[in-house]
DNA sequence: AAACAGGAACCAC
DNA sequence: GTGGTTCCTGTT
């Protein structure tokens, strides 16, 4: 990998990744600030504003510097995890081997437990592009504000904020029935009942366990945040995209969900969650199970 | 315009 | 611990 900054204009020039595909990264349902402007991807990351360009060879990165690729992009892009041997291993499963070609250069990011955990209490029984919607408005409304290149964007809002979020306001911004969860989780990590900085160091069960303890939170979500922003591998998230995908390519007699977990768990080990990424993009590229998808 | 899509809570057993 | 019902809102 070669790093090449330019000072002046705050970008930095990445060349020599492999197993990168900012689509795929993007586009695969685990992150819900990034939007395409019509040549690349414009992303809010904690209080950063920046720009994701991918020519097929070269990663620019705009409004950023090389201090930051050291502290935030090289583990937030997942840059120090192997992915060819990721790949290497799960490829032996002959069932994965198209889903992992038709996923290529998906990447895990490494997000934000806190905005990782209020996104996917909002994710409930809900699409991908109305969870970006409902992220935006509430960090609209209150989250601080930060601009680049004369645009204004916000950041995700702080847990004092949600905390004490006026409950039409959370409303107003879409999420439902879940502004109650929102504010009930926010104000659960307030009060140090439980504390998100101690998940990443504790055992995947251990942290999952904490994290079910927080409203709005069940297996599903717990597992989407244990994976995507507290490293735990094993994590296998199933929601009902999962449940055709397995149910088609594996039709193993899972009656429900618990079981489809517990079979992930053990045909892929500590690599679960990254199987998960490959087979969720796949069933939603492909709408497997869906009526409007059948000829 | 009624039907649909999408996880967790809650209650009953 | 399992099974059935309800929660909200944008899209079709």
């Amino acid at each position: 990998m070669k790093i090449e900054e330019n000072r002046d204009k705050d970008v930095l020039k990445i060349d020599g990744l492999t197993n990168f595909n900012p689509p795929h990264i993007f586009e695969c349902g685990q992150a819900f600030r990034w939007n395409w402007d019509g040549q690349g991807y414009v992303g809010i990351v904690g209080d950063k504003v920046v720009r994701v360009l991918w020519d097929g060879t070269t990663l620019t990165l705009e409004n950023t510097t090389y201090e930051d690729f050291n502290t935030i992009w090289q583990d937030y892009f997942d840059l120090n995890t192997d992915y060819g041997s990721i790949i290497e291993k799960l490829s032996k499963d002959p069932v994965l081997v198209e889903a992992i070609k038709h996923g290529w250069g998906i990447r895990i990011l490494n997000q934000d437990p806190w905005e990782t955990l209020i996104s996917f209490i909002i994710s409930a029984r809900n699409g991908i592009n109305r969870i970006k919607t409902t992220v935006d408005k509430i960090s609209q409304k209150f989250g601080e504000k930060i601009t680049w290149a004369d645009k204004v964007y916000y950041k995700f809002p702080s847990v004092d904020a949600l905390a004490n979020a006026d409950e039409d306001e959370l409303r107003s911004c879409g999420c439902g029935y879940r502004g109650p969860y929102i504010k009930g989780t926010a104000q659960l990590i307030r009060s140090g009942e439980i504390n998100l900085d101690t998940l990443m160091s504790i055992d995947y069960k251990d942290a999952k366990k904490q994290l079910l303890k927080c409203p709005g939170v069940g297996p599903k979500v717990a597992d989407c945040v244990l994976l995507f922003s507290l490293k735990k591998g094993q994590a296998f998230p199933v929601d009902v995209w999962i449940g055709r995908i397995m149910e088609e390519l594996y039709s193993q007699e899972m009656k429900d969900f618990k079981d489809i977990r517990e079979f992930a768990e053990n045909r892929f080990g500590d690599i679960a969650g990254y199987a998960q990424q490959y087979l969720f993009y796949y069933a939603r590229e492909k709408q497997i199970g869906k009526v409007s998808s059948r000829v």
